[in-house]
DNA sequence: GTATACTGGTTGCGATTACAACGATTTGTG
DNA sequence: CACAAATCGTTGTAATCGCAACCAGTATAC
């Protein structure tokens, strides 16, 4: 798992670096592309990352031109993120690293075998979220 | 995968610490525990990681007594790492981890699909090693 | 209404990692 | 043999990430 991660962050990065975009982004304006006008703490609970890493990681998108940020009216604290036309501009490339990087790494896949890869690691990532605040913290859990 | 992957890297980190052990060298320990006597080049050549890194991550795992490094009389570039018997000593510690880690994250698999799930990711494993290098340097590839 | 607790976001800091440059050693070529 | 190229390991540097502290804004308790 961790060799196959590094593997998809090299490459990412790479064709990032290649659009001349951010070059750890590409996960976070995928997911943005299908989930607009979502504030900053959704994101961090969707991928289960650190909502500081968040925080700096939609700065860089922001200053690339490819999202925006505004306030929640309802609740001044939210920042809800935007993408910018530039971004869906952006949506055929940024389908085409994602259709290359399946090929590389599902290379010699059949179409059953790719379904079921899928849905054996979803449900993996079900029970991560499930167990995370086990890890995280064994007593006085928080909510997400 | 990415959530899987920062799930790995917390738990074995909270239960390393908890073994006081070094962090973020359980995927390191658990190799060194059945291919022992390896050069540090092989080490980072078997995860795909920088050698910097490993070489860094060798380092506290003998600060803290669990391996030791001897040159290679053969080849005096080559330095072999081996594990201690403290290191050997705490195999049990370090499997009870390892199974708990599976049965959180393969929670509610079945014996068929927890084998299907290792079948397929062992062979996505195996592609990224095989298009490693294209993705590092398109053109001058290198051996490893 | 006021004090307190909580929530979303930002920032400082330490730890980790990839990349690159380097030194020591070995291998290859003439 | 002599010199160039390659290999293994180490170290400097920059980027990234998690944690914790903090600030502004909101909700809860009394």
């Amino acid at each position: 798992m961790g060799m196959i991660h590094r593997f998809a962050r090299r490459y990412f990065a790479a064709e990032m670096k290649r659009l001349g975009l951010p070059a750890t982004a590409f996960p976070l304006i995928w997911w943005l592309l299908r989930r607009d006008d979502i504030s900053q703490d959704e994101l961090s609970g969707d991928f289960l990352v650190d909502k500081g890493t968040t925080a700096r990681k939609v700065a860089k998108l922001e200053e690339a031109g490819l999202v925006e940020r505004s306030v929640d009216q309802e609740d001044r604290r939210i920042k809800r993120v935007r993408v910018t036309d530039k971004a869906r501009q952006l949506v055929p490339d940024i389908r085409a690293v994602m259709r290359e990087w399946n090929e590389k790494l599902l290379d010699g896949f059949s179409e059953e075998e790719k379904e079921q890869a899928l849905a054996l690691l979803e449900r993996m990532a079900e029970n991560a979220r499930a167990h995370w605040e086990d890890v995280v913290e064994p007593r006085s859990r928080k909510r997400r």
